[in-house]
DNA sequence: CTCGTTTTGTTCTCCCGTTCACAAACTCCT
DNA sequence: AGGAGTTTGTGAACGGGAGAACAAAACGAG
């Protein structure tokens, strides 16, 4: 069962995954005040982690810098987008245009790092009249025909908790094979679907814990 | 040095804690389905974690299970909610009135679990005419004040990046001790003020370098 | 009361991720 | 050309978390 690994795709560890577009942000940020050149310390330092995690990081992808000089901040850069795929630009469906959809849908970080927002989606027909950031609120019967033409993987959800499982299957019926979820519920997909989920409730509650830990022994707190 | 722990004050995992908010939703819902008790076979599963996982999770915070029965809903509910912290109201203020922020105010889902949004602040006059889901949007000059009046010790930023570093260290001047970042910028923060960011374009990242490798070789893939 | 059944709480082992520390490699200066 | 000074890439130690597996505890049947 030797996995073959003919040409690059290493295995990145997870972790290493979750921090890259960090070293991306960070590397275009230096390339906008117009540095050239960078060392893992400085780096390391406008990301927010340790210099030896971003080189060990960095070494997974190949070995892009120059001993005794640093790394060359654009050549990085662009090998980071690649390996992460975001040179090139990936179609994205917007389920649930309520209070969060409209954000969402507004956001233009998306755009600027990889990302086309092609369709809104929502079941509340009252919905389909209005037009946001440019884009009609479109019926969600409408899900198969939108993935099928503009070949749509990654499906975003931002629908009430209720409806969010129903919306997970349909999309993944439809061929969406990534789910973003802002809905507080568990989704149970099929393998071979990622799922990611964001959830506010559950990071102010951690912050609420670390509260309450300080009001009773004001020791060393820190997460990342 | 050793520590003294007086009381309770146990040092919980950073891992658990992350999961505990999980738990809490999860027996609500049984709760809301009229179940009084359960096992950790069916918690494990409506939270969506291993059974394992979730007894070893739960025995940080005591015994509360009865073996050969399963766990009592709505008192391991309560125990939970009251390690978290979320028994009491937990007053928080979002900085940043703009597509997001419009969201987050009008977020229901923050009242139900413990926490109050206080006030509504943004450094943009034009904003402070409008009333945002109850709440006057009020001058970013007024933190101070408020986060005295309320005692606040939750902070949400929800401003452009480059405004955001500037917002977090106006914020803990004031007394804040946890901030929630929704702007994709590092804050580098004191010793005692937790920083927990939430960041959008980094998850959508993610799921393309999977998507991307889905394509090359598509072998087993799976995120939690 | 005793035995069998169920389910918790915990121990043990393995794996992943973090960090330290250092040799290898490159540049620059003399 | 050679040596001093930097900085990368990686081997190795370490710590924490995940999951399997099991003993202890509670309960019910007879
Ligand atoms: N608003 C926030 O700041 C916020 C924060 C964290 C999490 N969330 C979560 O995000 C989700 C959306 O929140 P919101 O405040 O935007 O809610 P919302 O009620 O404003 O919007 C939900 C939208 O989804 C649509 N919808 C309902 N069922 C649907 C279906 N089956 N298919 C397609 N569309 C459907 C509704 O018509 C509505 O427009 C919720 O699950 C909420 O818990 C929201
Ligand atoms: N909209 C989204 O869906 C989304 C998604 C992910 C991340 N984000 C991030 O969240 C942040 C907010 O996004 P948005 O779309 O709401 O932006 P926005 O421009 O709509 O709103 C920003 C608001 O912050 C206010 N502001 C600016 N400087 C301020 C200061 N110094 N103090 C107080 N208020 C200030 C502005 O007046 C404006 O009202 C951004 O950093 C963005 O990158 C947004």
């Amino acid at each position: 069962m030797t996995a073959r690994t003919p040409d690059s795709a290493r295995d990145i560890p997870e972790a290493t995954v979750a921090r890259l577009p960090v070293y991306l942000r960070a590397l275009t940020g230096l390339a906008e005040d117009g540095t050239t050149t960078c060392s893992s310390e400085e780096l390391a330092a406008t990301a927010g982690v340790n210099s030896a995690k971003l080189r060990k990081d960095l070494s997974y992808l190949g070995s892009y810098g120059t001993r005794g000089v640093g790394y060359d901040v654009e050549y990085l850069r662009y090998q980071i987008a690649r390996e992460i795929g975001v040179t090139q630009d990936w179609p994205v469906v917007i389920v649930g245009i309520g209070n969060l959809g409209h954000a969402l849908a507004n956001y233009s970080g998306f755009r600027s790092r990889g990302f086309r927002v092609v369709a809104l989606l929502d079941a509340d027909p009252s919905r389909h009249d209005e037009v946001v950031a440019g884009l009609d609120v479109r019926s969600f019967e409408d899900l198969e025909s939108i993935v099928a033409e503009h070949d749509v993987s990654i499906g975003v959800i931002a629908t009430p908790a209720v409806a969010a499982h129903a919306v997970a299957e349909r999309m993944v019926a439809a061929g969406i094979t990534s789910i973003l979820n802002f809905a507080p519920t568990v989704l149970s997909v099929p393998d071979g679907v990622d799922v990611r989920k964001v959830d506010l409730s559950i990071e102010l509650q951690i912050l609420a814990y670390h509260e309450q830990r300080k009001a009773v022994s004001p020791g060393s707190e820190d997460v990342s």
